[in-house]
DNA sequence: TGCAAAACGTCAATGAATGCAAAATTACAT
DNA sequence: ATGTAATTTTGCATTCATTGACGTTTTGCA
């Protein structure tokens, strides 16, 4: 039923794929506010209006392998072996949706410079927290669901005590200057407080 | 030095608030979108451009608050005890700064209206949560410095880990449709969450 | 009073986003 | 192959947030 992707389909793609690369190019030679929609819609010849049927806005361009590292993670939470403790599946979840490069060669291929390009517009960043709140709440369903021992209100603490000690890590490490095998341990270190709890943390001497 | 107020200081102070309630009056009446930022500087009698010189966009005019909130946080975090742990530090933080009517009458006069407000327009959440990452990058910052026993990343992430535990317990509470009481008490809960650890959730029957 | 700084306003322009209706393309059945 | 229905694409007009440049008005202060 679904294995017939159709000329209409493919040729879709293949827009959509155009209008990501010159997009990410267009942005990294100069800059995100100096790049039009316009211009990105003339990378993958079509009109500008039609740009609109693809993307939502000109940043969702940037988010595009979003859906799929989502479908990852709930995959993978629905995995669950029954009585595997919480704090392990969601250690498996960070590093196989959120740290793993999903979406085929493509998400490898702009990782980091797409990284920068976040840090650097204020629109973006904004953009990506609300995509990233928006997962958790989908997340804390899918816990939720593979979870029975979980009330909802768990579920979600859970989740956001973790997402949200690893991404203000992160950006703590960004801010400081760390190098990524610095940050990369920082996110373990936050994975840990988030799973041992605030008291785990080092008492006054 | 910081006395006088000064002619000019109260002229922009009236401004402003009525900026701030005419803003907030409209978007009740007629929905976030359906206002336009001509309309909003016409209910405090100045003109389009001038608007711009009180608030950087139409958004950021709904949290106005924001940074006197960040400050009172700043100040409790200064004023630790040395000793303290640092859970009880921020349990205190978190309900006298964020759950409280930080900014005089006026926050508690548009509270619950704004909140509904942010809920139902998703450029709103996104500056929301854009807005409460600065805080909590700031926050971090704060507690390195009164917790020498805390290195960054440490801070960072006990910061994250509590106010991202909440947020996202708050947001699917309001999802499920809770009552204030009751989503007050899920707060304390994802509070605990967070100081405890994910280990501390009850494991599978 | 008179000057410099701070605010304010006018004008014009840019660019994102959306609604609409016509034109082009594709899918599908005959 | 052909006609028709469904889907996409597009051009066009419009709205609106946001910004820059520049002149005018107010206010603070010597």
């Amino acid at each position: 039923m679904t294995s017939d992707p159709g000329l209409r389909q493919r040729k879709k793609m293949r827009t959509r794929q155009a209008l990501i690369e010159g997009a990410l190019r267009l942005f990294a030679e100069k800059g995100y506010d100096q790049t039009t929609v316009a211009e990105i819609a003339a990378t993958a010849d079509i009109a500008t209006r039609t740009f609109f049927s693809y993307f939502d806005s000109k940043d969702d361009i940037v988010f595009f392998d979003d859906r799929s590292r989502l479908e990852r993670a709930v995959e993978i939470i629905g995995e669950r072996q029954p009585g595997e403790p919480v704090a392990d599946l969601l250690r498996r979840v960070i590093d196989q949706s959120v740290f793993a490069d999903t979406d085929s060669e493509l998400a490898r291929k702009v990782g980091p410079a797409r990284t920068r390009l976040i840090a650097s517009v204020p629109a973006l960043q904004a953009r990506e927290l609300h995509l990233l709140f928006d997962i958790q709440l989908q997340l804390t369903e899918a816990l939720h669901l593979a979870c029975p021992e979980l009330d909802l209100v768990e579920a979600a603490a859970a989740v956001g005590s973790l997402v949200g000690a690893i991404k203000v890590v992160v950006a703590a490490c960004q801010k400081r200057g760390d190098r990524p095998e610095q940050t990369y341990k920082a996110v373990q270190r936050a994975t840990d407080i988030a799973i041992d709890g605030l008291n785990s943390l080092p008492r006054p001497a």
